[in-house]
DNA sequence: ATATTTTTGTTGACAGTATCAACCATCTGC
DNA sequence: GCAGATGGTTGATACTGTCAACAAAAATAT
């Protein structure tokens, strides 16, 4: 029964988190797509930051990220640099103007939690962050484990054949 | 801190439910988009639904339930007929291929669920869907208020006028 | 040293999702 | 009857997620 609801809460909780982000956005006047703020988020607290860290820490489709990266870069968020480990990819860092924006998402960001958290309390939001990270942890594994299976398959069929 | 940390872990739990529902989804070759089961749940729930009992429900845009009641109807999941009480709504209700698809998404959402639970009690669960309905709510309320802000300048500003 | 495979990133294509605005038919209250 | 609210449809647009094919560089094997 409780788990049933489960889906709906995620769901709601989904659209209305996202929903709020967005008019938080018009409301600074950031005039850019939540997945372009997460970006610029994760490329300011990363060092040496790479196209590829963007897409581990993020769990991003890399195509996605490659287009996201190109349109911060043209809005002057970013920057690449050479990096001379490897010339197949590129360090990706704030600029200036990417910087104040920081600074701007941080102040959103705080808002949109302070928002949704309302009156409950640091622990009860503490408490609903640990299991919240519990569950995306069971998630993740169950689906590498899913994806070992079908590995698991292919091999086997591989051998019949 | 524990606030700045909400965002991505919000982040971070939509990604992975949804991607956890949309692999299930194959697994069980329901072969549905998520909002389609979601609205179609939501008819199978309703009694004498309508489009709109369905817009405010899912909190989503009525463009798009009427784009996904009709894409549901040609796929034979859903009958429209005559509501004799307004004759501009029509009654939803699903189909028999809609009620076998119900079971089939309750099987798969309660896996999802227990996915997602793994190893966390039941009482954890419950905790954390009471802090997420709380979040809901209060976001909500949030979003009513600025609405009645906006609402409020727009009267001062005509009365200035 | 060269061939093979893996990694990093780009490009093209497409489906799904979220919103907005204009519009029509009907209903409600006056 | 008329004005305005309501239920629904249509068109347009932007954001998001994913897949497959590809190129260039790096890592590895032989």
């Amino acid at each position: 029964m409780s788990q049933a609801s489960l889906n709906d809460v995620l769901h709601q909780l989904m659209h209305v988190y996202r929903r709020q982000l967005r008019l938080g956005i018009q409301r600074y006047q950031l005039d850019l797509p939540v997945t372009h703020i997460r970006v610029l988020k994760g490329i300011g607290r990363t060092s040496e930051c790479t196209a590829h860290k963007i897409v581990q820490h993020l769990g991003q489709d890399k195509a996605r990220v490659t287009r996201v990266l190109n349109e911060l870069m043209t809005a002057g968020l970013i920057i690449k640099t050479e990096n001379p480990q490897d010339r197949r990819s590129l360090f990706l860092a704030p600029t200036e103007a990417g910087h104040d924006m920081l600074k701007e998402i941080e102040a959103l960001e705080d808002e949109t939690a302070r928002r949704m958290a309302g009156d409950l309390s640091d622990e009860e939001v503490a408490t609903f962050l640990k299991t919240a990270s519990a569950m995306i942890h069971n998630t993740s594994e169950c689906e590498a484990r899913d994806a070992e299976q079908l590995e698991g398959v292919c091999q086997r069929s591989a051998q019949d054949g």
